[in-house]
RNA sequence: GGGAGAUUAGCUCAGUUGGUAGAGCGCUUCGUUUACACCGAAGAUGUCGGGAGUUCGAGUCUCUCAUCUCCCACCA
């Protein structure tokens, strides 16, 4: 479904929503300070000012006593790092408690070079300890200065106009020469004024945060004007409550607080925008400027002739809405509401909101105080806050620095599914990710070694055979990676379920990759090649089997490749994006694994011997295993074809005694003797089996001390104590045989 | 000024109720064997930022210090 919040749809939801508001009273006008980019000339709201620290000064003016001195106090000085705003002052406050300016209060000061005459005043705001401890007050150009010249009737003397150029009216008496200066030049005059007029006092060079529009990238000028607030305060109560109990829980957990943060300190929600684009402010205004807030131009105008007696012309607000009024309203607006549509009814709430932590005050907060007004039921019952993929600074990407990695180029480079997985594999939680293209390499190859499997399976007559059941195999290996395949798919559901996004992509990458490929391809490999033909038909069925699993469970991470293959691997009666999600039973077998595991054992550690031994690859050798109990021998036999073939053996034999000159392993309670006579080079060996020894001998001291601590056996936990010390039997069994096999070296 | 987070192998990063550290890339050596050199095999590399504490046991919990990052905020 595709929607737009321009939609007629969404359109009349807005005015309802509106509409409502208004009647409840949680909507209202009022004439304030707002943040005003004067360049867009229009009213913005708190989130949309982008405080930064910029180089600036803060100069310091005296204003002369009217009546002259008092105490020997001629003149009260003040600082300001925007001079040009002492033209609007309508006060100059001082601390009740500061005994410096005490008989001052009440006075009247000068206002040079505005030549008006101002009253010092006590308010607790000014701080002692800052300055000179007194403060001008602009009403009208200063957020903290409107509270406190609210408190005292001091009058709000507007200086600018709606593009920040200075203006010249009765009521501020500023000069002429001023009138339609930019206000950055109207600092300079003013500078320049003072200091010719003798009340310069100084200038201290500082850092001071700037208030900036975050898409004019200009100054804001907090500006007097009339306009459409939402109630913000009231309608966070619910919302707030709703995170409290649980309803909709952000993940990571964390998040919340920078949720109840801000939903605890909100401010009135600004959104009127004096712009050209967005939706009207469904507000008429009466010939006395009465406002009639209706729907509909025929219900205001019907309004209107009740409350007039008489058809009268309105003419509508002509703001707009900020663009996230109407967002906050998509969980349900987009769903038909306010019909009670069957969609709306089965999609609100909705599950899982996706999104990242920049976007909580902006829309979540909002979604949350509209759904919860308009629902009475919250939107969604997960907030997932992912990661954010940073430039190769660290810095957040965003449209207006420019400075973002376009991912279409990623994506030419290494593929959509190289992307998308590279995402999901990293996206651990509560971390931002700073973009590597190595890991993106890296998982296009993963891509390309899926496909290869692929291509491998279909050059060998693997077909899916839908009839195969994987329960019933009879062939080891396949009853072993079925339980492979099963435990792989709880892992990935349980991260996904969880939003563990890169422990389920770590679960199918080391699945495909170090169980499948690496092991099951191979050791099926002479199976498929082989002359049992019931084995060889099973096996194709289950290597089938499991690329199947693989495709479906890879398939939110790697949409594409995975699709592909799907089609070409089967005739299939759906798109594997319609595919269900598997469910198994009766997978796993442990004799299955604890007999692939052995013959993984032998293999590998048979090919780190060789390769320690620098014994080349093309030199089959002869592998003799003494001591072996009936199951190793018969496990042995069993996959003698495979053994051979992967540790790159001549043969394998069982003798009672370690032939000479052998390279020897422990392989529990069997040691694998490679006799390489002529070939071993028995100074290597040695070294090889201390070093082995060595090893075994520090973790068995380890064990046997925390064995030996009282503490460790009276508080561990049961299974922890006796894996302890299975352990510890297996370390000494192993011990003992190496010190053999070193013995026997000589 | 408030709030959140980071510090683990050369690099980019995992590590979920505390049980004795992992991956990918890079590096070293070897390798063309029924898919894959975007490959295979074997290997080296960490006083888990410093310090203290709790505990039988701490990368994991507590405190503290250091460095870094982000968010919010009206010191003129």
């Amino acid at each position: 479904r595709e929607r737009f919040t321009m939609d007629e749809g969404l359109s009349n939801a807005v005015r309802k929503v509106f509409v409502q508001l208004y009647k409840e009273k949680l909507i209202y006008k009022d004439k304030r300070l707002v943040n005003w980019d004067p360049v867009f000339e229009t009213a913005i709201s708190d989130l949309e000012v982008e405080t930064r620290d910029t180089k600036g000064a803060m100069w310091s003016f005296a204003y002369p006593l009217v009546d002259g001195p008092v105490d020997g106090i001629s003149e009260i000085v003040i600082s300001t790092t925007r001079p040009e705003t002492m033209l609007g002052d309508g006060a100059v406050a001082v601390h009740p408690s500061d005994v410096r300016y005490k008989n001052l209060i009440g006075k009247l000061v000068r206002l040079p070079v505005a030549e008006r005459h101002i009253p010092i005043i006590a308010d607790e705001y000014p701080d002692p300890e800052f300055g000179t401890g007194a403060v001008k007050i602009t009403g009208a150009h200063d957020f903290n200065d409107f509270e406190v010249a609210r408190r005292h009737n001091i009058p709000l003397i507007v200086l600018m106009d709606k593009k920040a150029r200075m203006i010249s009216t009765p009521e501020n008496n500023v000069p002429e020469r001023y009138q339609g200066k930019d206000r950055f030049k109207a600092r300079e005059m003013v500078l320049a004024e003072i200091e010719e007029l003798g009340f310069y006092r100084g200038k201290e060079d500082k850092v001071i945060a700037q208030p900036f529009g975050d898409r004019s990238n200009v100054v804001i000028e907090p500006m007097l004007t009339e306009q459409w607030y939402v109630n913000a305060a009231e309608m966070a109560k619910p919302a707030i409550a709703a995170v409290e109990k649980g309803d909709t829980v952000f993940v990571p957990k964390n998040w919340d607080k920078t949720y109840f943060e801000w939903m605890r300190n909100i401010q009135p929600w600004c959104i009127s925008r004096q712009l050209w684009w967005g939706h009207q402010i469904p507000a008429w205004y009466g010939p006395d400027g009465t406002i009639f807030v209706e729907e509909t131009q025929l219900a205001a105008e019907l309004a209107a002739k009740k409350h007039y007696g008489k058809e009268t012309a309105i003419t509508r607000d002509e703001d707009v809405l900020d663009t996230w009024f109407s967002s906050a309203l998509w969980p349900f607006s987009t769903l038909g509401w306010p019909e009670e549509t069957s969609i709306l009814k089965r999609h609100y709430k909705t599950d899982v909101l996706v999104t990242g932590f920049d976007i909580i005050f902006f829309w979540v907060a909002r979604m949350m105080m509209m759904g919860l007004h308009f629902r009475q039921e919250v939107p969604f019952h997960t907030v997932y806050i992912h990661a954010l993929v940073r430039d190769e600074h660290g810095q957040k990407m965003s449209k207006s620095k420019g400075n973002v990695i376009d991912p279409l180029d990623l994506i030419d480079e290494y593929g959509a599914d190289a992307l998308r997985f590279t995402l999901a594999a990293m996206a651990a939680q509560g971390r931002d990710i700073k973009l590597a293209k190595s890991r993106v390499e890296g998982y296009r190859n993963f891509g390309t070694k899926l496909w290869n499997a692929a291509r491998f399976a279909e050059m060998n007559g693997v077909k899916r055979d839908f009839n195969y059941d994987p329960v019933a195999a009879r062939v080891t290996v396949n009853r072993w990676i079925a339980g492979e395949a099963s435990r792989t798919r709880n892992a990935v559901t349980k991260a996904i379920e969880e939003h563990r996004y890169n422990e389920a992509a770590g679960a199918l990458y080391q699945f495909v990759w170090n169980v499948y490929c690496d092991w099951y391809v191979e050791l099926i490999k002479p199976i498929l090649g082989g002359t049992d033909e019931a084995a060889k038909k099973e096996t194709q069925a289950s290597a089938a089997w499991v690329l199947d699993q693989i495709l479906v469970l890879l398939h939110p991470f790697m949409p594409f490749v995975t699709e592909e293959l799907w089609q070409q691997t089967a005739s299939r009666e759906h798109w594997l994006m319609e595919a269900d999600w598997p469910s198994y039973k009766g997978l796993g077998d442990a004799k299955a694994d604890a007999e692939i595991e052995w013959v993984i054992n032998i293999i590998s550690e048979i090919r780190s011997v060789r390769s320690e031994m620098n014994i080349s690859g093309g030199l089959k050798i002869p592998c003799v295993l003494v001591g072996a109990n009936k199951d190793s021998r018969r496990v042995a036999s069993a996959w003698e074809n495979e053994i051979i073939r992967l540790a790159r053996l001549s043969s394998i034999s069982f003798e009672d005694r370690v032939p000479k000159a052998s390279a020897q392993i422990v392989l529990g309670e069997a040691t694998v003797a490679l006799p390489l006579e002529g070939v071993i080079d028995f100074a290597t060996e040695t070294a090889r089996l201390k070093k082995e020894l060595e090893r075994i001998e520090k973790e068995s001291t380890a064990i046997a001390g925390r064995l030996g601590n009282p503490g460790f056996v009276a508080k561990a936990p049961e299974d922890v104590l006796a894996e302890t010390r299975e352990r510890k039997v297996e370390l000494d069994v192993q011990r003992t045989k190496t010190a053999e096999a070193l013995k026997r070296l000589g």
